[in-house]
DNA sequence: TTTACATATCGAGAATTATCGAAATGACGG
DNA sequence: CCGTCATTTCGATAATTCTCGATATGTAAA
């Protein structure tokens, strides 16, 4: 849990957007074909759609974090679905409120 | 309070270190000749050794840390002191724990 | 095994940030 | 007022980030 890489993400305001729309999913976007609720998170191509920009600029963003370990990819089929890694949002907030 | 523009100061390791010292501005730095004491936190020639970095990179730090309101700055003669913004940094935190 | 589609990666140009030395500003002591 | 010292601002260059279109990769369907 890197501290100063975790704020390089949350230095877009886009990419904090994802963040939030990714703690409630069923609020932000349409429901999966494939797929029955959103345990696994949501596929890029809804993210894009939602940001407006594109493809391959979402797909850098998503990788920075999952490099920084703020989201967990699951691949179904040809989909690849992002959701929240709780845990270390948890910790990046308790690091800052302990250390900072 | 700017979640993006905190976010970016908190993107640079020695950033992030000048916000950790300003904490407890006695076990970092050396008295003051002028002050008593830490009430006002700390001149920019102390933060300035202490990084090692140039003076004006530090001032630019420092400014950009006051722009985003994470630390507040007084004049005294020549000198100024720079000391944290507990409410701002709070503030940010309790974003971050309710929002993110 | 081709085709089609979702996502990832590559390469590039624009924009922003990092960092410095030099010059400007502001405050004090003489 | 002058010179000195602390800090800020300026101008420049290097490094990083942003963002895109094009291309590559992986998966499923035909």
């Amino acid at each position: 849990m890197d501290i100063v890489e975790i704020s390089k993400v949350l230095s877009n305001k886009t990419r904090v957007n994802i963040l939030k729309w990714l703690r409630e999913p069923e609020k932000h976007f349409p429901p999966h074909v494939d797929i029955e609720g959103f345990d696994d998170g949501v596929c890029v191509g809804y993210i894009q759609d939602k940001t407006g920009l594109s493809q391959s600029t979402i797909s850098t963003y998503l990788s920075g974090m999952q490099k920084a370990q703020l989201i967990i990819p699951t691949r179904h089929g040809k989909w690849t679905y992002y959701r929240r890694n709780e845990r270390v949002i948890s910790a990046y907030i308790n690091a800052l409120s302990k250390d900072l």
